[in-house]
DNA sequence: CCTACCGATCGGTAGG
DNA sequence: CCTACCGATCGGTAGG
């Protein structure tokens, strides 16, 4: 009946949600934790979500589907391949930076969900490692990388170094989400060391 | 009174534990599933092992006390900066190797120790990880490595590679735990940049 | 959003 | 290593 404020406890009960499952892990987190949390009764709960998995479905999906938002924005620009790997790294950071609660349960929680759903979340996943894929390739093609390194060594480990950014990082540290990205493609396209 | 027996028992029970720990999370695997596993009754399990947790406490500390004699080793070497960056990373990922069951276990369920354990566990991690940027510090300082690099940005984005690689790499895989070692470090340290 | 409650499952113990 | 069992807690429903 009253749509917008449904939708706004809503998505209140799926933030605090966010919070507890970042903090000790989906499975561990109970209703009644969460119910705690915003001061209700457990059972009440299921007024505003249908079930415990369908809240960890919406953070997961709406991460992934922000994802794929920015990659696409970065695939029209003709430019480097270097460039393009710099491009979708910062907009994977900034993704992440919008809402770092979200992506962390979107990179450790995912796990959780069940078939189909799981199975539809890795395969969302796959496709978006595989464009990076892609993008490293290109470059190794054009000469801008290295000939010898191993495209499907170095999109894990540039996926390993982004994802677990959400469990260290934080905004109110010296370093801005902005710069963060910048910093972290410098790093991973040229390294640490000196030229 | 039978000592052997019962060890070997008992690393069995531990190894079970590892691997559907590291495929369901701590939290989410029952005592009854474990029991299952190694064909017998969960009641059974506790002639072995005196709670869940102390097999995660197990897990957790052998594998932290497997990174720190890694470490202790490369320290003592008179090397430059980047190679004993290099010789780190190596050593931390054949550590991870001979164990890849352990090692994600070791990553992804520490936070479910309970106290003293969780906060003496990260006391060893932090410990280890400002080894690690000490001799990032060490390298800025030399000229070795760039000097406008955030060691602290530095340090985490290469255990976040080096941590998530249990979750991917298979050694059935193309690539040996050596060369694996070998190209993350080259990776890092020199980019993915043609120079 | 609450009270009252359900069946299932949890980690673990007693006693052999 | 087993049978038998315990109190606690789980996700979720009925009915208001």
């Amino acid at each position: 009946m009253n749509g917008v404020a449904n939708l706004s406890r809503k998505e209140q009960v799926i933030r605090s949600a966010a919070e507890l499952f970042k903090e000790k892990g989906y499975a561990a987190s109970s209703m009644r934790d969460l119910a705690q949390k915003l001061g209700i009764e457990a059972a009440s709960l299921y007024s505003h979500i249908k079930s415990k998995e369908e809240i960890l479905q919406t953070l997961c999906f709406d991460m992934a589907a922000e994802f794929r938002e920015s990659l696409d924005k970065v695939e029209k620009q003709g430019v480097s391949a270097s460039e393009k790997l710099s491009m979708g790294i910062i907009g994977h950071v900034n993704v992440m930076a919008r809402d770092l609660t979200a992506s962390a349960v979107f990179m450790n929680e995912h796990r959780h969900l069940s078939n189909p759903h799981l199975r539809d979340f890795l395969l969302l996943r796959i496709n978006y490692i595989n464009r990076f894929k892609a993008i490293i390739e290109q470059g190794v093609a054009s000469g801008e990388f290295k000939k010898n390194i191993d495209t499907k060594l170095a999109v894990m480990t540039l996926f390993s170094s982004l994802n677990w950014m959400p469990m260290w990082y934080s905004p109110e540290g010296s370093i801005e989400p902005k710069e963060l990205g910048q910093q972290l493609a410098n790093m991973l396209v040229n390294g640490l060391k000196q030229n």
